[in-house]
DNA sequence: CCAACATTTAGCAATTAGGCTAAATGTTTT
DNA sequence: AAAACATTTAGCCTAATTGCTAAATGTTGG
């Protein structure tokens, strides 16, 4: 029995600054990083960032490939639409 | 000293379900309703409710009116809005 | 004025989040 | 094969979150 809902893992997720800044990061960045060059946008010790790009990866909003010993991080904007659409629906009409 | 940005009490205000099933009923129900009728809405006890309904507050989703004894919440879309902006720049050309 | 009502505040306990350091894992270079 | 590199995992610690119950606050009707 799942514990929390989807968009409670997903708001969650995006509740963190510094979360975010790796989403805004990777976006600007064109969709993809290496971990090491994501680690390095922030004083927080390395681990710290792994921790949130697990956070980030469990609530589907970023995937990851190995290349060699280096790990790539990809932006998945799908369920950043799917926040927006949920917000989107209080500014609709009442149908 | 807290030191947390708009945007992170927005997005954890908006990651728990029952906050998110108060906004929910208060859009549907045209805006705003009396604490009482939030509170039925939950098989939580009643503080927990108004602990959720602090939280929003303090968000800026909502705000209250006494009336008589009663006390109304009203639901306020702009940092609904904000928080849907933030996302939205994410499916925008990269200018 | 007093009882009932509507709601919040206070304070407790369990759980989770997010920082750290140290150790482990897997890959490449020499 | 060993050293260096890139990164994660494990474990500790503190603070915040969220549930509860009991008590406090303010309002209205008899």
């Amino acid at each position: 029995m799942p514990k929390s809902d989807a968009y409670e893992t997903l708001f969650t997720a995006l509740a963190h600054p510094a979360r975010r800044h790796i989403l805004m990061t990777l976006n600007f960045e064109g969709g993809d990083m290496i971990a090491g060059d994501i680690a390095a946008l922030f004083a927080h010790a390395w681990p710290t960032t792994t921790r949130h790009l697990k956070v980030l990866e469990d609530a589907g909003l970023v995937k990851h490939e190995k290349q060699g010993r280096e790990r790539v991080y990809i932006l998945d904007r799908k369920k950043l639409a799917l926040a927006r659409d949920w917000l989107d629906w209080f500014f609709k009409p009442t149908s």
